[in-house]
DNA sequence: CTCCGGATTCGT
DNA sequence: CGAATCCGGAGT
């Protein structure tokens, strides 16, 4: 059963609410937003990456319904993408990548802090997408600007790692915003990968307050 | 088994 | 700019 539902949302008991016209239907949490289906991510990584931009990332978790909307991204493209984890070929970390795409693939970094991809293109193609920051929407408390503060906001664990994107519980919408520049820039923080550091792979909402790094 | 370093963040 | 902190991947 799907439902138009008028959202009014506020960060700060200060701020005035606006408001966010979203498509829902029934799942086990109560209500829910529609996830975007598979064949939405089994395209070209950049043209996902870009795609992904504005819309909004949906977790029904323990504390409740969160909701952020994605501004800012990185395409890694395979195996032959230096920087990407698959540059390794399938290892037990990555194997998500090397799977369908639609999944999730979260991983941990430096011993500390969590990073979420979406899985790309074809089966076996290893291939995602990293999200980078989020513009707060619905239940998120801190920081949402950069990988780690992103999965720690959205309550996103390794315990998600594998999780079907086209299911009720971890998912991406769409959404009804304004229109929007892209900007592309060299991803961060892969200065080992030769020329492929210098790929412009980054893509964000240009203007957006919510950029992990201009 | 050991060793090295990372798609980061925070505090100095 | 260095510490935190753990695990994956590579080498012995």
């Amino acid at each position: 059963m799907k439902y138009l539902s008028a959202l009014g949302i506020r960060n700060k008991s200060s701020e005035p609410y606006r408001w966010v016209v979203v498509e829902m239907n029934m799942n086990k949490s109560g209500f829910s937003a529609k996830p975007i289906s598979r064949d939405f991510y089994a395209r070209d990584t950049e043209t996902v990456a870009m795609a992904l931009l504005g819309k909004n990332l949906v977790h029904h978790c323990s504390e409740g319904m969160r909701i952020g909307r994605i501004v800012e991204v990185e395409a890694y493209l395979g195996p032959h993408d230096k920087a990407s984890h698959s540059a390794k070929g399938v290892t037990r970390r990555n194997r998500v990548m090397f799977g369908p795409p639609g999944y999730g693939y979260v991983y941990l970094i430096y011993g500390i802090h969590h990073c979420m991809n979406v899985v790309t293109e074809a089966k076996g193609h290893g291939a995602a997408v990293l999200l980078r920051a989020l513009a707060p929407v619905v239940g998120i408390e801190g920081r949402t600007s950069g990988p780690g503060l992103l999965c720690k906001a959205m309550g996103i664990d390794r315990s998600l790692n594998g999780i079907d994107l086209c299911g009720d519980t971890l998912y991406v919408t769409e959404e009804n915003g304004e229109t929007f520049s892209v900007a592309r820039r060299p991803r961060i923080g892969v200065d080992y990968a030769g020329k492929w550091a210098k790929q412009h792979l980054r893509f964000y909402i240009q203007d957006s307050p919510h950029i992990s790094r201009p």
